[in-house]
DNA sequence: TACTTATACTATTAATTCAGTAGTATATTA
DNA sequence: TAATATACTACTGAATTAATAGTATAAGTA
């Protein structure tokens, strides 16, 4: 059970965008920089964002990418969702349908309950928050890099 | 961000133990039978969960499995961890050897405090309990099998 | 002792997912 | 029309997953 190394670098990318929310748009080739992501590798990840309506891109010389709405409206929640598809940790659903035991498994109260518990921690964080939480961590390690 | 087959049969092949736990040891090949899952793949999943210490194994024809301890004194928790490895989220870890960003990484308070949220919310089941819900869901569900 | 039965161990495999690279197409601006 | 940035499609090597198969070993029994 590990986070992708996807969602983990969409998830500083959106930080990356926020930061930079108010300067307009943004180019991936910069992001990638700071970053130190592949840009090839960044540019596949932008997509389900952008399809989630996360993300307003603009093309041509002075094109890029920008939130499409406030830092503070965009949650965790909806990041991780978009990268790593919807969250619920099985397959199985409450519908028969899915497995015949459903009716009868304790186990399924487990991941269910993760599932909700997951989501629920990850909707607590929006990118706003995210970004003072960066900006706060730089200041106390002396790290004045860009 | 799935639990794994593996995991999950090896929770239910640990609930069926617990449920059983006062009989003595179990044969796989009756859990394997009950639960619908390969007797094959169940002993490999085994293996793991007998290294843990959490359960007791005998060979020979009147062998089988049994739980090390008492059904309350296992948790959800151990089982997992067990069979999914250690329970964080990600590799890199607040020293700054796994990742240079580490100082200033925002996105890791996300990924550290979900990993602790997970380990939290699994220890809050214990075998004994998950039998108690299989029960009152059978009997709820007028499902009389085995 | 030989047979049966159940666990223990080791290897193999097909299918899928992951992390990334590569190349081309398209839109926008100068 | 040249330059630049995003958009799209395809490919690939490596790792993981969900099994299956076969053999070895231990324990009780005829």
């Amino acid at each position: 059970m590990r986070i992708s190394t996807r969602t983990r670098y969409g998830m500083r990318l959106m930080v990356n965008l926020a930061a930079n929310f108010k300067n307009g748009y943004s180019f991936l080739k910069d992001v990638a920089k700071s970053e130190g992501i592949s840009q090839k590798y960044l540019s596949l990840i932008v997509i389900p964002l952008k399809a989630a309506g996360m993300l307003t891109t603009s093309r041509g010389v002075h094109g890029g990418y920008i939130l499409s709405k406030n830092p503070s409206k965009i949650t965790a929640r909806e990041i991780v969702e978009a990268l790593e598809g919807d969250l619920s940790l099985v397959e199985c659903s409450r519908d028969e349908k899915y497995c015949i035991k459903s009716k009868n498994c304790a186990t399924q109260d487990i991941w269910f309950g993760l599932s909700e518990k997951i989501a629920e921690f990850l909707n607590s964080f929006n990118l706003e928050e995210l970004v003072k939480i960066q900006i706060k961590k730089k200041s106390e390690s002396n790290d004045y890099s860009i």
